[in-house]
DNA sequence: ACGGGGAGTGCAAGCGTATGCTCATTACGG
DNA sequence: CCGTAATGAGCATACGCTTGCACTCCCCGT
């Protein structure tokens, strides 16, 4: 059934060795007769190497694991597609995989990527700050590195490898003082889950930079969602239920932002009118909805891109770290703080 | 460096085939007091099998290979999200790659993932409709199922295999008999890339119905886009500009329809009251935009579920075909027919 | 008491490929 | 004309694991 490399070497009367050799390409010690012979037998049984064996029998196989919370999601499907485009330019398989922001089920498939003795892992999203995730991730990546593996991770981890992060802290703090310009002074919070380090990130970058306007954010002021639109328009109802006065609302990514819009149009409030509203991210969409989201930018494709990047250039000892610049992007959602109803 | 079966077993004091049955689990006829020392000493050396050599054991590796022409598209995003539901309940990996629409990319991956012996291969997304490509493609894919492979398509292609399809003729044929009734008779339609079956399957599902209502969808009415937003954007304005009287305007999908929406309102166009707007798919931000946009359901993730778990059962001698229903789903991008200015 | 049987282990042969090393052939210089 | 250095091809081993088969005990039935 399945044809081989021996079949194609008895099939072109050559020794395995030689079909090997022609078929790898690299070095080129076969007198041109036999090559031909080969090729032709190669194409003629229809083969097509068996990957796992040459991977076997080299110790590398040109494959790549990646890990995301979840590719639906526009914040990750985009940094896949910078992943993407270096894997395509350097005939590299990538084999993507959810974990649904489940810590058991990320660890497990840290092992099963390990199992397929992939080239590099790159873990895309922020992990938990507890630590005994910290503690056990870092421990199979250590496993994995030690057999010779690479590590890159997007976004700030406590576990220790290559990193691409992107500066939410600034972008929070950027877009807190713009808002303190517009003469907010009672502003909502929907931020993302509690235990990743995102979240920690793009909430003390905000609370600074509403400090240094001399503004106090409260943490009831504060809810909590999951990175969903549902949970955004959920997260909504809530802030303005225990809050009522708030002026302006900052979702902790753009997906929750536009759910903070759908609710915000079911109670019949005006943006930017009567509310202001920010995400972050932008994502392509965010200046489709309408109004268009202010948001901070983040380069997402660019984050893959650099990860991969990384991922496939050689080990060197010490570990890299790239940053990369948020932007404070102003579209139509935001405005003068409202006077009081 | 790396730690195999061989010197867990030696750590272990047994035979490489004993360590090896305690490790599978499978047939149980080791003794308790060996099985629990190769599994102290496959702990204790953080020993992690190696899933190629396994396979290359087993002949049989249990990893899925996708192919799909952009996974950042929301379509897509939602086909996988469904794949990998069933993925990993299967505990299988999903290998997931872009052709990007392109042809040559799309028989090279074929290829990648044929050598690396994915168990199985769901190509995503309608193929092109072209005798060299469907040639060409059959072929390739006749090599892999006969070496065992088994290969589920979602869309309709010119290629033999299992099929999942949504029914893009009947929503198209529905969504016509709704702008009918509306009172829609000059209606624009942005069209998919030429050669897709599923651009021919929309476009005359939706010319069907427009006849069975006795109004004939004229040719140069139809412009072609390629299922972005921002061709959706330049169609628009191509099609306003050389048949200014329409009344009505059916986007292909809900990406480009999206991009309409923009359009419109950069020409101060008023949805729905001036011209409604309708797309396909029913992606999730569909009803997110301003107005709530006006589609045709297809059930994405029930597509992926539906073909991951073709993928996994048992080649069955013939081929299975299964077709997911679509549904006009009304929102409030459309309305009567606007009178003539 | 002896033979049969079953349970538990180990041996060794693959799975498909890459590659170091050896061997044969040819060309060339002296 | 012989010796030596290329040059090209093949043998055999390694990669890490699974599994059919053979072997060794030990227990039990007759």
């Amino acid at each position: 059934m399945g044809t081989n490399l021996a079949k194609v070497a008895a099939h072109a009367g050559v020794s395995l060795a030689t079909a090997s050799r022609v078929l790898n390409g690299g070095a080129r010690v076969v007198s041109e007769s036999l090559r031909a012979r080969v090729l032709a037998a190669a194409e003629e049984l229809q083969y097509v190497p068996n990957a796992q064996a040459q991977a076997l029998a080299r110790a590398s196989n040109a494959i790549v694991g990646v890990l995301v919370h979840d590719m639906s999601d526009p914040y990750f499907s985009e940094i896949l597609r910078g992943i993407q485009r270096v894997a395509t330019n350097a005939n590299r398989l990538v084999i993507t995989s959810n974990s649904y922001r489940d810590p058991e089920r990320e660890l497990e498939y840290v092992r099963l990527l390990h199992a397929h003795r992939v080239d590099a892992l790159i873990l895309a999203g922020s992990g938990l700050d507890t630590p005994e995730y910290s503690q056990q991730m870092a421990h199979h990546i250590a496993v994995f590195t030690n057999t010779g593996g690479r590590v890159v991770l997007i976004g700030r981890h406590q576990i220790p490898g290559d990193t691409v992060i992107p500066d939410n802290w600034g972008g929070a703090f950027q877009l807190a003082t713009y808002f303190a310009q517009l003469g907010h002074r009672r502003i909502g919070v929907i931020a993302g889950p509690p235990l990743l380090t995102t979240t920690h990130d793009r909430l003390e970058g905000f609370r600074s930079g509403l400090v240094a306007a001399g503004i106090v954010l409260h943490d009831h002021d504060v809810v909590v969602g999951d990175f969903s639109r549902d949970s955004g328009v959920v997260a909504t109802h809530q802030l303005l239920t225990q809050t009522p006065d708030i002026t302006a609302i900052f979702a902790h990514n753009d997906v929750m932002a536009v759910g903070v819009l759908v609710a915000l149009r079911q109670r019949g409030i005006t943006v930017p009118h009567q509310m202001t509203v920010a995400g972050f991210d932008d994502i392509p969409l965010a200046e489709d909805v309408t109004p268009a989201l202010t948001t901070v930018r983040v380069p997402m494709v660019e984050l893959g891109v650099q990860a991969m990047t990384m991922a496939l250039s050689p080990t060197t000892d010490g570990v890299r770290s790239v940053t990369c610049a948020t932007e404070l992007v102003i579209r139509d959602s935001s405005g003068t703080a409202a006077p009081r109803t």
